[in-house]
DNA sequence: CGATTCGTTGACATGCTTCAAACTTCGTGG
DNA sequence: CCACGAAGTTTGAAGCATGTCAACGAATCG
């Protein structure tokens, strides 16, 4: 098996964020008078280095160019929990203590290219919008991961986990079908609370089910719909609204 | 077996905030000249009534001044999910959409005593800080929640929740050894990822072992480090600082 | 007072973890 | 460039924790 692999590479332009709509990465890059600011902020990680690390001091926050981010804490027992993964044109590092200390880790999964805006920078130029959909963003995601975690079997976690990958690919330019898992099979595990070989199985079942192909880091999906399916239930996106009215009694003292 | 029950009814000024060191409704409260507005935006409802429903739009948020709110989701197959409860004290309301809707459902889970603070007013007053709190507060429990589902088995789980409980009544000043249950076993093992039968059986085994003392939703803690130690691991405080410098390389281009 | 919801308990099935081993890939230093 | 060890991945076997199904008693509600 020989895939048409699309990796994260090489994307210097923050174009990849134009299909979302204008990302506050495009935003922040083409506001005039600051771009020659924004490229000297530009940053260049190899694999297995720190981003920054929980408990420091936050001044800053990164939207990935190329490469990927893996965010996680550490446990007591010295164990980690990985939190999620960031993909070119995701924004991290906004989630932060009250006293601006980092919530958690990023560390980079390969090769990554970042910018760095400081947030004085974001307050100064009233992004607030725009950072209201970045929290909101990582609260869904932070409540997908829990109904993942709390209602989905092995199969379940793991479609959906490739599905949601997969429709970031799509949603950033890059192939749907084919791509290369940036993260270790013990990273997936740890993000959706399985053992390694659990993980490991799944995909081989997968695979001989004709529903994708994988080597390694190598994915291909075959069958979108069926994996899709396996992923089941997910967020309900729509208000689940029955027409009955606000039950909320409001009583004056 | 008869605990002295202390039950979170009638509590009518926002002093239990302040063992916290000041929450924003204290602060809000204590402001001058809007004492009469909140006032009026104080509202009762009884069991099982919601507060808001997720899609919803969003216009205000809200503290629990007395009861019990239970926070969640449902699935696209009716299922729901738990993200939360919240006592009195406890800001809710804030996690919302780009789009100002509400990402969550709210429901009371006994008759439940709120203030209603608007969000137009919380820009007024330029409460930044405290919603930044708020907000941190509010990604921290998701965090938690995660770390639960994804590495603790069931002791685990339940030991923590329980032992979360004990810490939040503690907090505001009620016992943190005896409590009412405001949630059934079913809300427990929906927020848990639990069945209720598995709920149920644990509870009594705690009991068994002399941990506890359960029926129905009283519940009397007897031995709070054991509890502590089947729970296990938590979120480190810490930050997992080894000495070693920060990795991340700069590269002007 | 009957109906319904909630909580408990038992028996059984099973999905996942754990333990173990082998193979492959990667990194490092000789 | 090769050799070696470390780390990552896969596969198998066995054990067990948790889910599922079923039944019953207790509390609650109308």
């Amino acid at each position: 098996m020989k895939i048409e692999l699309q990796t994260c590479h090489m994307v210097h332009e923050c174009h990849i964020c134009e299909p979302r709509g204008g990302c506050l990465g495009a935003q922040l890059l083409n506001s005039p008078g600051i771009s020659e600011h924004l490229k000297q902020a530009r940053r260049i990680s190899r694999k297995g280095e720190h981003v920054f690390r929980e408990g420091e001091a936050a001044d800053a926050f990164f939207i990935v160019r190329s490469g990927s981010i893996k965010s996680y804490l550490v446990t007591e027992d010295g164990e980690e929990q990985v939190l999620g993964f960031y993909l070119p044109g995701d924004v991290f590092g906004l989630d932060n203590t009250e006293y601006q200390q980092r919530m958690s880790s990023a560390i980079t999964l390969e090769t990554t290219s970042l910018c760095r805006f400081p947030h004085a920078y974001l307050a100064d130029k009233a992004q607030g919008a725009n950072l209201l959909r970045i929290t909101a963003e990582q609260m869904q995601r932070d409540h997908n991961l829990v109904l993942m975690l709390a209602r989905k079997d092995a199969d379940g976690r793991i479609a959906s986990f490739l599905d949601d990958l997969a429709t970031r690919y799509r949603s950033r330019g890059y192939s749907a079908s084919a791509f290369l898992l940036s993260m270790s099979r013990q990273d997936i595990g740890c993000y959706l609370g399985l053992a390694v070989e659990t993980v490991s199985r799944t995909l081989t079942r997968f695979q001989e089910c004709g529903v994708l192909k994988v080597n390694r880091r190598e994915v291909e999906i075959l069958d979108h719909e069926t994996l899709q399916k396996i992923g089941g239930i997910r967020i309900n996106s729509k208000p689940a609204n029955d027409g009955s009215v606000v039950e909320l009694r409001s009583v004056t003292r």
